[in-house]
DNA sequence: AAATCTAGCTTTGTCGGACAAACCGATAAG
DNA sequence: CTTATCGGTTTGTCCGACAAAGCTAGATTT
């Protein structure tokens, strides 16, 4: 054995994460707000000492955390994570894990009562009028799947919204980005699927109006029970979310 | 204006983004298998035909989304993405947009009641027996609120386990790691607040073996209301989780 | 022969410098 | 006052280089 070195290597973090680290404590800290630039590349080299390379991996770092972006001129900015974003990676995950459409289909079920809970709760007029707006729009489009599925999908975001609950909003996310593009496929393939899903939105929003909690719970269940219906003609519950399938909801994301 | 250039800049994304994109597909179409290795760097500049640092900057953005990940002698390898590791993103955009504890405490509500159904319905003996072993831990040290709290967030996140649902798994998670590391203020702040817990803990787990779902959902509801009443003698449900709370979570995602 | 050591090759993390394209700002021209 | 032009910046990418750590395989020791 050599001379000891005697006290070394506690620096552990590579230095772009070290940066990336720094940056993000700023963010967090509130001492840079959302909105605000964060410099340049070439202002970081000289603030952290490193190389414009490392301070590039460790802005990539955070600009896939969502915590930073470029804005229209490319200059760096901090920024508020859109759920919707995360919410991406997480449906990833699920995909990876090879989730099943039961798995799915019993978590939607729980986050769409709770949601629709919170909107009898504490809709303002904004959120019922925007709801009706969506409501309009699907009856108007009631023959045609494409596009009557993505005004439901839609529906459901802004009663997620309606409930006034953030954390509420982000934890359906992943699940509705998996769960709702299948609504194209049920909706086309069974008859009436179209008026039945438009009378049930018009149900729930009616029910939020009158804020009947009941009446609201009972037609947003009535609702799924219908998506699962359908979806059982196609499909197995209990196949995992399909690469196929997965392509199609990859597709849509950007 | 000039001779028109006819067609061009239809390239829109950076190479570093492509790579990312490219390799990205190989893992979720599958043909990159969780635990497979990459390559080296040196092999990624050769297939791509880019250079290192861009190559470099590609890996940061997957390393990041949770996709790869670099083993013990650091090589690449494709991964499963925790569960915990992208949840904790998700926590991070929660402080960000500044959610109040009363958000979190109803959607807390809504998921862990839904966890203890699924727990009720579907654990297995393996489940109830991690369970049970959480319990004697918890029981041990009843007078102690750091180590009750962290075995406390740990007997939640089995129960999400024992409910056999993934979807639910990830969709608690971002609430709970903001959730739960209140527990050792709350526990600590009320005398009798420890054995509490654990009493609770064993009536939630009794029903589960007896699959008495009434029992688990009660016990479950009561051991947040017991939660939310400590809590609201420390402070207000309405205020936003606050950055210096938010840094207790925080020293502890490592 | 088995275990151990050592030297060399590989790979990663970091650095310095370079350049084209896009963008910004200000000035000059209509 | 609007439009055109010209530098100066900034980003995205490339090249080459080097120290530290890991891995490999031949050399050495027991």
């Amino acid at each position: 054995m050599a001379a000891t070195p005697l006290f070394r290597r506690i620096d552990v973090a590579p230095a772009y994460q070290k940066v990336a680290d720094a940056i993000e404590r700023e963010i967090i800290n509130g001492r840079i707000k959302p909105g605000e630039p964060i410099g340049t590349e070439q202002q970081l080299v000289a603030q952290f000492g490193v190389n414009r390379s490392t301070v590039r991996e460790g802005i990539r770092v955070l600009e896939e955390g969502g915590l930073i972006r470029r804005d229209s001129s490319r200059r760096l900015q901090a920024c508020l994570p859109r759920y919707n974003k995360l919410a991406t990676r997480l449906s990833r995950a699920l995909i990876l894990h090879e989730v099943t459409f039961r798995e799915l289909f019993e978590t939607s079920m729980t986050l769409e009562v709770a949601s629709v809970e919170g909107a009898v709760e504490r809709a303002s007029e904004e959120n019922i009028a925007e709801l009706a707006a969506n409501l309009e729009r699907s009856a108007a489009v009631v023959g045609n799947p494409a596009e009557l599925a993505e005004l439901d999908a839609e529906f459901h975001v802004l009663m997620a919204k309606a409930s006034q609950n953030r954390v509420l909003q982000l934890a359906r996310e992943p699940a509705a980005q998996l769960f709702f593009p299948t609504t194209e496929m049920i909706v086309g393939g069974v008859p009436e699927g179209g008026a039945r899903l438009v009378e049930a939105h018009g149900h729930i929003l009616d029910a939020i109006r009158r804020r009947d909690k009941e009446a609201g719970v009972l037609w947003t269940r009535r609702h799924l029970q219908d998506w699962r219906r359908g979806f059982e003609k196609i499909a197995s519950l209990d196949r995992s979310v399909e690469h196929t399938y997965m392509e199609h909801a990859y597709a849509a994301r950007q």
